[in-house]
DNA sequence: TCTGGGGTCCTAGGACCC
DNA sequence: TCTGGGGTCCTAGGACCC
């Protein structure tokens, strides 16, 4: 059976999902035809541009800028706040309708999935008809656009939906590659960032098609013993499959502080709520963490973690918070503090004890039934209900 | 009024074991 | 009297993605 993927991703999700809401709400301009972006914000210095309306990308605003830097192109950019909420439930209502034609589908993120085509072809047609009645389908029912990429494998379908935008179908078949895709420059080839782009122009290359014709010798030294792979992708060979059952490796969450800190005591009250709140996304996905890891950004940009690994794997909030803040200790030289996250790692299904004899199983039994007695109460109430107080009167 | 947050994968070095 | 070498695990950091 020939390979056929699709790669559909949405156009400026978060700006055309906050468009819909707002012309919801009865807001009269639809954002998405105005130089807008979606920012974060900039008193708590969270102030990028986190995704950006057609017009704002003709002035030159990309993601991920500043919108200090934003607003230098242009003066007047209307910024509107993030709402995640939402833009789950819209994701939601994508993937829900792409699953009434096909159950093989790999979500890549909030805004984008993989779907094979290839076997359901013989109940639909031609890829390319169907394609287009798939996106119209999207924007007359959900009401935003999106771009849909159809090759022989994920990756080509991935750089096919990214040409030219909005509420575009590209094909990348394998026949098509040396037309569209070599000529590209090379930082739009899906896996090279600024960092390999920038050596690689170093020595010359500069289009995709130049890497994948080069001898192998002369990026080795760049990519050690990935240079084999480097050069396929620029070839747009790939044949991984479809990763339809997705599992979280790791549950992290981070916060930039309103100001740098130095205060070890307000670092630890962060590693509290932070504590509270991947252990509770742990709990909900019933799984234990065997590595947990504290990690800090510094005035300067620069990140720093420590990890642990436990003895025995772990869900309970008390014990995560305990450990983190030891972690902190060992390694806090008193710089001043920006960011500050926890990531616990190493995800077990079930707790995988062995016997030892200064724990009290029925002890960490009962820690682990409070925990999620607490998680109830927090999900009927609204957060941070009872949690906090509870930990601070808790054992050292 | 400068630079988010949530992920994955890879590398390299050290410890440890045989 | 001159220090192997393979395998595995742990840790820290970097690159990349959306």
């Amino acid at each position: 059976m020939e390979k056929i993927i699709f790669h559909i991703d949405v156009n400026n999700a978060f700006l055309s999902w906050t468009a819909i809401d707002l012309l919801n709400k009865g807001y009269k301009e639809d954002i998405r035809n105005i130089v807008s972006v979606i920012g974060g914000d900039e008193k708590t210095r969270n102030g990028i541009v986190l995704s950006k309306s057609t017009p704002a990308k003709k002035y030159g605003i990309k993601t991920a800028e500043t919108l200090y830097s934003a607003r230098k192109k242009y003066k007047d950019v209307k910024v509107f706040p993030a709402d995640h909420k939402y833009y789950s439930i819209m994701s939601k209502k994508l993937f829900k309708l792409l699953s009434n034609y096909s159950p093989d589908i790999e979500v890549a993120s909030i805004d984008e999935c993989y779907l094979d085509y290839g076997k359901i072809k013989n109940l639909y047609g031609d890829e390319l008809k169907f394609a287009y009645m798939l996106k119209d389908k999207i924007r007359s029912d959900l009401g935003f656009t999106v771009n849909i990429g159809i090759a022989n494998n994920k990756l080509c379908a991935k750089m096919a939906s990214d040409f030219e935008k909005p509420d575009k179908v590209h094909t990348l078949y394998t026949s098509e590659i040396k037309d569209k895709m070599w000529p590209l420059p090379i930082e739009d080839l899906f896996g090279i960032g600024r960092s390999s782009a920038q050596r690689l122009k170093e020595i010359g290359i500069n289009t995709i098609g130049e890497l994948a014709n080069i001898n192998i010798n002369k990026i080795e030294k760049i990519f050690k013993n990935q240079s084999k792979h480097v050069i396929e992708i620029a070839n747009g060979i790939d044949d991984s499959e479809l990763e339809l059952f997705w599992e979280a490796k790791g549950i992290s969450n981070e916060i930039t502080l309103p100001k740098d800190e130095r205060n070890i005591e307000v670092l630890n009250e962060k590693l509290l709520m932070l504590s509270e709140m991947v252990s509770k996304r742990l709990r909900k996905e019933g799984k234990y963490a065997n590595t947990i890891c504290v990690i800090l950004k510094d005035n300067n940009f620069i990140r720093k973690s420590h990890q642990r690994s436990l003895k025995n794997p772990t869900n309970i909030t008390n014990e995560i918070y305990i450990t983190s803040k030891e972690i902190l200790r060992e390694f806090y030289k008193g710089e001043g503090i920006r960011l500050i996250g926890l990531r616990l790692d190493n995800l077990s299904i079930k707790e995988n004890y062995q016997i030892n004899l200064f724990e009290n199983i029925e002890e960490k039994n009962k820690d682990e039934k409070i925990d999620r007695i607490i998680d109830e109460i927090n999900d009927k109430l609204g957060n941070n209900t009872i949690t906090k107080a509870s930990l601070k009167n808790s054992k050292k």
